[in-house]
DNA sequence: TCCGTATTTAGATAATTTCCTAAATGTCTA
DNA sequence: TAGACATTTAGGAAATTATCTAAATACGGA
């Protein structure tokens, strides 16, 4: 089920770039927010989200609140692609 | 630009259980549309989308036409996840 | 050429998605 | 507690997408 929540979630241009920053450590959501030509709010409604799909996590600190990468769900939709590319034999889907 | 394409192409459920029809081998149209609760136009239109962003060819064969896997890109979108799994340094956005 | 089968294209509708502005929430400091 | 800052939630408009039915195209055989 939530495999297709991360599939949706990686469609999106704006999500990947997101994904993208998160790569070098953890950012707050104003640092996300200011790589994009677009309202925070609606970069706060991406942040929920790859925060749905289990693609990042947040933690707040004060006033901020931190995202980062959670990385085991793309362990996940790797094996995905694998199966794509390596030949094998049995897959199973979702 | 295709990498777009790729990815939303991969988003939908349907477009991805079609995929994961061809890993068994090429199919025509016809047979993948009965595998699906869904009127023919429909799955065509779904495996044109899947054309689009290179993910499967076609070949006509008389009245049929084959849809097999192309696996090339599936292997740029394993780079993709793997560079988030491996913590690696450099990481280049599309 | 006419018919049947396989498939796609066209056009319409309903659902989903993206983005905006305005308002609300949470936290810090004075 | 009041004010400022960081962020999210709410509500709505515009664009995109998924699906349907009807019609068109492509091919093979009589």
């Amino acid at each position: 089920m939530s495999f297709n929540e991360a599939f949706k979630a990686i469609a999106d241009p704006t999500r990947r770039k997101i994904l993208s920053l998160l790569r070098n450590g953890e950012l707050t959501a104003g640092e996300i927010a200011s790589h994009f030509d677009m309202q925070k709010p609606s970069v706060s409604h991406h942040l929920k989200i790859l925060k749905q799909a289990d693609l990042v996590q947040d933690r707040r600190e004060g006033q901020h609140i931190y995202y980062s990468l959670n990385t085991t769900v793309f362990q996940d939709l790797l094996r995905w692609f694998y199966d794509f590319v390596e030949r094998g034999e049995k897959h199973v889907e979702e």
